[in-house]
DNA sequence: CGTGATGGATAGTAGCAGTATCCATAAACG
DNA sequence: CGTTTATGGATACTGCTACTATCCATCACG
């Protein structure tokens, strides 16, 4: 397969291919001579998932190359995958919030976190991202919103069950590696589009008139 | 106030506050001479408002203003406020799937909206999104995921109507657009940082030692 | 052999979210 | 009152990201 080919099987603009293997997110096909490559069965997946976590997941490109390096090395702990994972999902964020409304916001999150049971480290960029997220919405004069955030806690783990339960049951480790960050990262986007559908219902019976 | 004073206030840079100015995302200040003008309170907690939106909840800066603008109207429907809501956390999307696999993508899915009993407009966005993702799990293989996608409509449809529960407690019709949309919005982000907690906690006891 | 694709390198582009600079005026301080 | 500092408003510039476009010296194919 040439890559006019891999193109046409993928959709993907050919001089976009090339921007991908410039960037070292798809690997060089075989050199048949110097200037000849030719591409084979796993690039096209490669590709696809390129593309389903750079345009459903809007992951940027840096974050894509690598979560992919490490789905190749399957010398990083499958621990380590996910962490990835994680962190393409959670932009660097620098602190907005005041240091008294941090420190209020993070004292009721370990208090969820520890009542749920759950063990996260302290470093986790979603642990942050939370914080900074109750303290936003504190600021913001919507603490109704956060007196559910226990309930909201039990209904997520709910869901975040299913889904372990659903990449479970994969074979191999590097089959259970893939689904892992594949289910992740798509798997915001699904619960995400999801949850708007159900709002939009629900409000849409609830408000009618207003 | 001045606009250094303004500034002060919400850890905002002057230069930025001048940029959501022009932009027209935060209201002019009085003009008490030629060039010098004064912001009060409600500045201050428009310009948070604004920040958590564009930082916390990466919402661009177009979108932001837009969402701002139906707010202010109070002519606008909440119903319509909603959608804008929705429209900010969904990019417009090019299709990428295969129009086969689109298809019976989208046949799931409707199935799935039926028989939770949801009533959603066909030009919801959130609705192409999902079809999309669906779409795309299936190419990649990970069809074990979206066997429990009914599984999670149920789950996502528990804490929505949290959600709708915790909003629904506001008084007036302008606090309860505010809140609606502030919900929507940071309320993704919410979420999404709570599942990736649970995650990580649940599949730290699960894979320890892959 | 001529036409068109290919690999590889380098340069250019569009959009976004600010930053920086200027300037004429106004405010604050001594 | 004079000097330093801040302000409003306009215009220009920057850094980053994700591509696109162009070139050119080969290949491949009919």
């Amino acid at each position: 397969m040439r890559i006019g080919e891999l193109s046409r099987a993928t959709g993907v603009p050919v001089p976009t291919i090339k921007y991908y293997l410039r960037e070292g997110l798809l690997p060089q096909g075989e050199l048949t001579s110097p200037n000849q490559a030719s591409y084979g069965e796993p690039h096209v997946r490669r590709l696809r998932l390129i593309r389903a976590l750079v345009e459903i997941a809007q992951v940027p490109v840096a974050q894509v190359k690598e979560i992919l390096e490490s789905l190749d090395s399957d010398a990083v702990p499958l621990h380590e995958q996910i962490g990835r994972a994680h962190r393409a999902l959670t932009p660097r964020r620098k602190p907005t919030a005041s240091d008294e409304a941090r420190e209020a916001a993070a004292a009721q999150v370990t208090g969820v976190i520890s009542s749920r049971g759950w063990s996260v480290e302290p470093e986790a960029p979603a642990l942050t991202t939370l914080i900074e997220t109750v303290a936003a919405l504190r600021t913001l004069g919507q603490d109704n919103l956060v007196t559910f955030l226990d309930a909201y806690a039990e209904a997520v783990e709910r869901f975040t069950e299913l889904e372990i339960e659903a990449v479970s049951t994969n074979p191999t480790r590097d089959q259970l590696a893939e689904s892992v960050v594949i289910g992740t990262i798509l798997g915001e986007t699904l619960i995400s589009s999801l949850r708007l559908l159900a709002q939009e219902s629900i409000s849409a019976n609830r408000w009618k008139k207003l």
